[in-house]
DNA sequence: TGATTGACCAACT
DNA sequence: CAGTTGGCCAATC
């Protein structure tokens, strides 16, 4: 019913991610059926922090947890602070335990 | 309108 | 082991 765009699913799965969980961006664009277009997945959450805000895009990172988006929150240092504020350490630019956190929508939400 | 880029990922060399 | 290339789709130049 929906004819829902691209962006419209991605921005669905990432406001689904529960608090202190992580996920990627190949994992969304995997659940979404597009294999492929991880790029795109980053691409809408850049969109999605400038258009929207309630999209908790610090939560989505890349495939090695780190935290590659970190300069488009207006800050260098911003999502690392929403992420440590969630109870995760993240150390280097990177996530500490990602797989801990790590969040598979095509797991948690699947089937 | 064609070419380039982009918060990626995986495979190949 | 590290660098390059291809692929995905959409937006910007």
């Amino acid at each position: 019913m929906n004819h829902i765009n691209f962006f419209e699913k991605v921005y669905q799965v990432v406001v689904l991610i529960p608090y202190g969980r992580v996920t990627s961006y190949g994992a969304i664009a995997r659940y979404l059926g597009m294999g492929g277009s991880a790029r795109m997945v980053g691409w809408a959450m850049r969109a999605s922090h400038t258009q929207v805000g309630n999209v908790p895009a610090h939560r989505v990172v890349n495939r090695n947890g780190m935290l590659t988006g970190k300069h488009a929150f207006g800050g260098p240092d911003v999502m690392q602070q929403l992420l440590q504020a969630e109870g995760i350490k993240v150390v280097d630019d990177r996530i500490v335990d990602f797989v801990k956190h790590f969040w598979d929508p095509a797991k948690e939400l699947e089937r």
